[in-house]
Formats: C-alpha cells, structure tokens, sequence
DNA sequence: CATAGAATAT
DNA sequence: AATATTCTAT
C-alpha cells in the first residue's frame, strides 16, 4: 500500500527522456523584443517577414546609457489570481548607470526551465551531471554555467532534504500549478522542485545501475518549429569565455560525430550581437538583458528577468 | 588553466 | 528565499 507514488514516476519516465525529444533542446533565453533591441537574430528562430527596422541606436560604443531599459511587452499570461501586476512598467531610466560593468538581471527558474534542467541532469547521469554538462544539454541560451551550478547546488539539497524524509514528495500530478505545498521540512522550493518530479536515481546514491538511457542521438534536428520561448536572461559579465551552445546539430566540419556535450566547445570568440562594444576588450561582450513577459515584480530595485510565463 | 563544489554575499 | 559571486579544491 505505498506504491502509489510509482504511478507519477513511471509516468513521468515516460514523457521523459526521448532523446529526440530532447535533442533540440534549443531554448533560447533571447526573446524577440531582445533581439529586435539588439540587432540580433537567432538562427533558429528566424522572424518569418523582415521586422521592420527598429529604430535601434546602433552600439554606441561603451554608452552608459545604453541600458536597454526592459520593455517588457507582457505575455498577459493569466496565472491564477495574480492580480496586479506588475503594472508599470518602470521605465527605469534615471540614472545613467555605468552600464561598464553591467549586471545581468538574476535568472529566474520557472518550472519549465528546471524541468529542462531535471531532465539533463536525468540523461546524464549524477556523475556526468555537472554544470558545464547540464548547461551545453539544456542548450538553453543565455544560460551560463554559473547559473546551473547554482542551481544545481540548491537541487543537491533538495535531494538530500528528501532523501532524509523519504517521503515523497509527490506532486506530480502535474498539470499546471498546483497550490500543495507540501512537505519539506523547513524547505521552502517546494513549488519549484517540487513541480518536477525526482528520477530515482537520484535518490538512490548507492546504485549499481546503471545505464541511463542511450547515449545521445545525433544530433540533427535543429530547425523545428518550436515557438516556445524558455526564457532569456543574462548577459555576461565575467572575464569567463562562455561558450554559445548555439548551433550543436549541423554536420561538424571535422567530418566526426562527437557528443555535443563532450564536444570541446573551448572558447569561440563567438561575437553574435550587435553590440560591439569595443571598448577595448573584443572578447567581452555583453548583451542581452531586458526583458520580456515578465512577471517578476521586482522587488527591490533589483531587476528581475523572468522566463517564460507558465505552462 | 579550467571546472566542480561548497561557502558566502546580495 | 532565491541567486549570484567568491573561494577553494581538484
């Protein structure tokens, strides 16, 4: 009488882990207001009809005050009982802040995005699923590794909560929100973890198991029309080449298939946004960061990036 | 030197 | 509380 809670896993595994389902994994974080603002255009997410040309000002070299001020055109998504809103949309304006330097907004890790993450992290494996790994799989643009770690750092404690507990934790259900907020002594990412269900193997540290799933699938599949926006975010800030997990699929030129995960992205000086900033540093270029359907009401003057509405 | 992980800061 | 950033170990 406690098997009841193999009935979301099994179907939850289900669902889960089509390789071909997952290999395009190719969310972006830029959403089209953000590449309208920035010139940029995502290869895999091609505007059907030539925009119109935005009165985009062009890089101005280094311009403090080329803080792309969030326009955020909201999704309207309806979530239950939300009222309010974020209403104004807050043209932040003011103050010309030394856009050196700037700050990305902090990520925002809706359901769906973890999901995404859960579900790499399912492929790989616990041992293969580390940051730099789980990022190039998400394929989710704009994520940084820093991002995932954090993350996953939160999601490793979570486990342990839960393996501490044992319990369940059970939502699963999964359709849409769901207002339980259940277990989880002292936790408190209960709606967010809790919205993806836990593969058992991570639950289980000992586990003489092993093969997850194929190994990858070649990948192929790129140009599928898939209007679903996860989420966008970040900009970059750090001296750290990040990598652009833009375009995996595509025959490599070397003529070898490799895993794209393992495939040695090293660093690709990939200068993809309009923004060349050439304030001396080539390599440093900072774009991205507005945003768009939001619902993130900030809070204290913080900027909030929020991802994609809901489910 | 780069990355993972924990610790710490915001 | 949720993320980011920093520090340390590998």
């Amino acid at each position: 009488m406690r098997d009841d809670d193999s009935n979301w896993f099994a179907k939850w595994e289900e669902e889960l882990p089509s390789p071909e389902e997952l290999m395009p994994l190719s969310q972006t974080l830029i959403t089209p207001d953000l590449e309208r603002a920035f010139g940029i255009r995502n290869p895999n997410n091609p505007p059907p009809s030539a925009p119109p040309p935005p009165p985009v000002p062009s890089q101005a070299q280094n311009t403090p005050s080329s803080q792309p001020n969030s326009s955020a055109e909201f999704e309207s998504s309806e979530m239950g009982g939300n009222g309010g809103g974020s209403g104004g949309a807050g043209v932040a304006s003011g103050g010309e802040e030394p856009a050196r330097t700037l700050k990305r907004p902090r990520l925002v890790w809706t359901p769906q995005l973890h999901k995404r993450f859960v579900d790499a992290v399912a492929h790989l494996g616990i041992k293969n699923a580390v940051p730099k790994t789980i990022m190039q799989l998400m394929s989710v643009d704009g994520l940084t590794r820093e991002n995932v770690a954090s993350h996953l750092q939160k999601y490793r404690l979570y486990l342990k909560r839960m393996q501490g507990i044992s319990s369940g934790g059970g939502n699963g259900g999964g359709s849409g929100v769901n207002g339980n907020a259940s277990m989880a002594p002292g936790g408190s990412d209960h709606d967010l973890f809790a919205s993806t269900p836990v593969p058992a193997h991570f639950l289980h540290p000992g586990r003489p198991n092993s093969d997850h799933f194929l190994p990858f699938v070649p990948v192929t599949a790129m140009q599928h029309h898939h209007h679903h926006q996860m989420a966008a975010v970040v900009g970059h800030h750090h001296p750290h080449p990040q990598l652009r997990p833009q375009f995996f699929g595509t025959s490599p030129p070397n003529g070898q298939f490799e895993h794209p995960f393992l495939s040695r992205q090293s660093q690709q000086p990939v200068q993809r946004m309009g923004t060349p900033v050439h304030s001396g540093n080539p390599v440093m270029a900072s774009y991205v960061d507005d945003l768009e359907s939001a619902t993130a009401a900030t809070a204290n003057g913080r900027k909030v990036l929020t991802l994609f509405p809901n489910c």
